[in-house]
Formats: C-alpha cells, structure tokens, sequence
DNA sequence: ACAACAAATAATGTCAGGTTATTCGATATG
DNA sequence: CATATCGAATAACCTGACATTATTTGTTGT
C-alpha cells in the first residue's frame, strides 16, 4: 500500500517540474526527493519519470496518480482541520441540564459567551429538577448537569463549582424590607412562598422549622427558586431563593436580605461516568465555575452579583 | 499533521473494542497499539479514550474522529486500485455498475462498441440494484452507473439517458397475445411474474392497484426486470418489464404489448461528486445516452428497439 | 573549456513504529 | 479465598523508512 508521504512527494515533482525544487518545496534535500522517487518506481513497477537530457518528464500514469492523490490530501487536511477543532473545543455538541435557578437566566448568558469563541458548538439547555438531571445524565442524553441539590449516584461525578447561601427576596416596598436580616422562623409571619415537603430545598427548610419546633406555613407552593422569584418580583410576596437565581435577573424592585440561621448551598457540576465526557463539556464546566467565581467577568457580561 | 497510519490504529482500537483485538486484526502486538494511541493523545491534545477498569472507551471525539477518518481511507484504497490497474498496462479505466435490465443484454454490447476504438482501456460491468449502485459510486469503486429507480443520495449526480416505458412480455402464444394492449390490472388474472414490494418497481405497480382497490397477485417474485424476461423467454408466464430489458435480446418466441395506464420510466446516468468522473467514464456516458436516442445506430449493431 | 544546473550515488544518522518480556489491575472461577 | 485469566501499560531494545551531507555525472549556455 502506497505510503501518503510517497504520493506527497511524487505531487511535488510534478508540480515543480525538478527534484531540487521539490526539495525546496518540502523543505528537504535533493537526494531525499530523487531517492523517494526511485523507491516509487520500484514499488509501482513502472517508470514514473521519463529521464532524458538530466531532466524529469511525468509519464501520464504519474499524471494519473498525482491527480487522483489530490482528494487524498484535502481529505487528510479536512481530518487535520476538525482534529484541530475539537482540540480548541470549536467543534461537537453540548447538551447541558440545570436547575432552573441557574438555567433559567445565568446559563443561557454563560453559554453565549461560551460560544462566542466556539461557533460550531451544537448547544441545547434544558431545565430540570435533580431527578430529571440524573435521568438524563446516566441516559446519555445530556453531557453536562448543573444542579444546587447534590445527587447521590454511584455513576455520577459531581465537582462543586461555586458555593453561595439561601437569601430572602421580597417586593422593595414589603414591610420586611426594613430588617437588615430576616429570620427564617419570621416568615410564616408573612405571606410567603415556599417549597413542597418533596424537594430538597423544601426539606432543608423544614428542618429549621422542625428543631424550633414550629410547623413552616406558606400561601404559595413552587417547585423551584426562579419561579418563586418570579413570583416575588410580580410582587406577589415573599420567598427564600439561592442566590444564584439572583444572577442576572434585572432587580425589579426586589429587595434581597440575608437570613439566619445561614444556610449555605453550593452549585454542583455533574457529569456521567457511565460515558465519557466530550472535551467541550469539561472545558464548560471549568468555564462556569471560573465564571462564577470571578464577579468581574460576570458585571463584565452584565451580570451582578451585588445586591446589598 | 496526523499520519494515516495513526488513524488506522484508532479507527481498529474504537472498532474492536479493546487494544488487543485492534492489535490481532492489525497484525501487530498489543504494545504496539497501546503506544500508538498514547503517541496519538499527546498529539491531539485531549484523550481519546477514558480508562477505566482496565478497559478503553472512546469519547465522543474520538468518535468523531475515526467517522471522518473512514473518507480517507476509502480514498487510499481507491488510489491504490488506481495504481494497480496502471501497472496492468492500461491507460484508462471504466467501472460501470448497472441495472440487470439494461447492464445485462445492452450494455455489454454497447461497451463492446465503445472500446472498439480504444484498446487499452481497463473494463469491468457490475451489475446491481439501486443500492448497490449507490454504495460501489459513493465508494469509488464504479466510475458510472446506470439505473432505472433514480438514487437520491447529494453526493451523486444523476443526468436522464432515455425515457421508455413499462411493457408486458409473455409467451407468443399466450393468450392475452390477441389484445393489442393490456391492462394491468388484468394481469391478476394469469400466472405472471413481479417484483417483490420492496422494490421500487414493486411499488411502483402496487401503486395502480391500490387506487382501483385491488390487491396484486403474481405466482413469482423476481427483483430485476432480466430475470423476469428471461422466465418469459422460457415460457414460464406473463411479466412487466422496462423497455430497456427488450433492447437487444433474441425475440425467441416473445411477444410484447403495450400496457395501460402507461408507466414511464427513465434510465438515469450517474457519477459520484466525491470523485472527479474520469473522461472516459464521461465519453462512455455520452455514447450510451446518443446510442439509445438513435435506434437506427442500434439496429447497425444487430439491437434493435422495434416490438411492434 | 568551463561555469551552472539537475540528477544520481554513497555513506551515514534518526525516529516512528515495531518487537519481546514483564508488570499491574480487574474480573471470573474452582 | 486463592488463583487463573484477560486487557492495558511499561521498559528496553530493534528496524526500516526517510532523512542527512558530500560527492559524482551528465547537459547546457556562454
């Protein structure tokens, strides 16, 4: 089987119309051109050379091949370019699954920025609770998860990407406005909207409640933190959010207190160990948690994380 | 620039699945691969395979990868058949992969013809069905194909040779001989040969029964037009068959009428767009579409097109 | 006759890609 | 549980394809 560097070589020849210029070409010596092309001959077992008057004439066999190679070597290129490519991250697909609190608005700006560098990126972002992002990561079908929630699976990596804490959002104008902090315990003193018994965040709260020994009370059941902020900034009440849905969000008149007790969460990057990860996935990973951890970057792309 | 080579040993290692069996099937040792792979991943820059349990999993880049690798390979061999044909001492090559119907009786006597004024030109007639001439073109390994069905694939070029028509073949004595034309709905009615529901022929008469509502019913299923002609031929029964399948084969006994509804069909030339198309490839296409439109050259050659 | 150029030859170096022998880790099995 | 099995990796070494420099040979224009 003919070697590419042989065709390679033989193309030159041709082009050039001497060995020496060849040699040039390929930035060899003469000698390794002229021997190349003996060694050709014989494994082809004809001439491809007329050699008369010192000179190299192509016979048209020759001029076949050559012509015939030149798909070889765009294809090797076009193999090259997308090597290149994936090496960069320029090229592949990203399917990511969040937790709306950060999918919802952060994510969506984070990836633009991601692919701004990166335009032949298939993207798509879906949003999910955790049972919806383990679901799809060991499926296959998402490459990438974000989730505030830490999911206990064996076939799971998780790596914590940013730590940040609940925080109590509420209409400018709201009475507890006027508090420099709020204390959990406070709001089943107002109307306010919560999280079901179910969800993790639900639970977490319950658990304050429950070594006070008071049962949480709210007027208004949700499933995840940006819906309640939505809820809140259409001024409908209160509610604790993770500040990582506050991310971005245009402040429309909401006012944002710190709580106590403190309760500190953490935004989880998770991948499948059931599959490999793609190379544009781990380099995404490292670009959000680089992202949230660097507050001018963020204010940079408009988004603050300031709300004292 | 990453060597053939390279590519090789990847593509073998993602096919079989471990090192060892890449390395079997490339009858080289074990290490040879596993060295091979890492020299690879530093190259890249990125892994290619993720380890675990001492086992190797290709990412989805190296997936990539070996996909496009396939392209190249194709084309080495192609290059290489090349050369060999050269060192058989021709100067020109033709592949031509057909329809039975027309690479059976015709073709074979137009090629005669063509290559009458040049010698040294390497031949070889395939035939096949749509698909086959789809695969052998796409591939590089037919230079032209003919065809009735008309192949939708983007990287083949198909240019219209002739038009002709759907005709009924049966025993001269056969019956249905005294009508001047015949139903086709009719032929249910006779032992008669068909196509099997598959085929595009298939479906394409099933379509003229399902509009009167009636189902087809034949005593035997052929795929190509010839075979069918020649159970005719033998006196087996009654068959549809392209006007093409007619042209040049001994009337032993065949009569031959004309059907209603009339079904038209076409001979289409195609050529691969991942292949410059040769010129003789070209100059054999041209012939064979002036051949067909130009009976009385046909009739010089002992074909003759009349079957009134 | 001789400079100028193109190709071939000779002697030698180097590295990609191969070898065997062996180790290590994971899994299957009596 | 000890052990056999299998796949991957590592180490040390070998080989040939393809490169090098130095030199010779043949052709051509002045």
């Amino acid at each position: 089987m003919i070697r590419l560097r042989q065709l390679e070589v033989l193309c030159a020849v041709i082009d050039l119309g001497t060995t020496s210029g060849a040699a040039e070409a390929l930035s060899v010596s003469q000698p390794a051109v002229s021997n190349m092309i003996r060694h050709i001959e014989d494994l082809v077992g004809f001439p491809l050379f007329k050699r008369e008057k010192g000179r190299l004439t192509p016979t048209p066999e020759a001029l076949h091949i050559a012509q015939e190679a030149q798909h070889l070597f765009s294809q090797q290129k076009r193999v090259d370019r997308i090597i290149n490519q994936l090496r960069g991250g320029t090229v592949g697909q990203l399917n990511v699954i969040a937790t709306p609190s950060i999918g919802y608005v952060l994510l969506p700006r984070l990836i633009t920025e991601f692919t701004r560098t990166r335009p032949r990126v298939k993207l798509s972002i879906e949003l999910g609770s955790v049972d919806d992002i383990i679901q799809q990561l060991i499926s296959g079908r998402a490459d990438l998860g974000f989730s505030i929630t830490l999911p206990r699976h064996t076939a799971l990596s998780v790596r914590p990407m940013a730590s940040g804490n609940m925080v109590c959002a509420m209409p400018e104008d709201h009475e507890l406005a006027l508090s420099r902090r709020i204390n959990v315990l406070d709001l089943n003193h107002v109307r306010h909207i919560s999280y079901g018994f179910g969800t993790p965040l639900g639970q977490m709260i319950d658990e304050v409640y429950r070594k006070n020994g008071i049962e949480r009370r709210y007027f208004c059941e949700v499933r995840h933190t940006s819906t309640a902020l939505e809820m809140v900034s259409a001024g409908a009440g209160v509610a604790l959010v993770d500040n990582f849905a506050l991310l971005g969000v245009a402040r429309r008149s909401i006012a944002v207190r710190e709580i106590e007790p403190a309760m500190p969460v953490a935004l989880h990057g998770v991948t499948s160990n059931l599959f490999p990860t793609s190379h544009v996935a781990m380099q995404f990973q490292e670009f959000v948690r680089d992202a949230l951890n660097d507050p001018a970057a963020l204010a940079e792309w408009g988004i603050t994380a300031d709300y004292s």
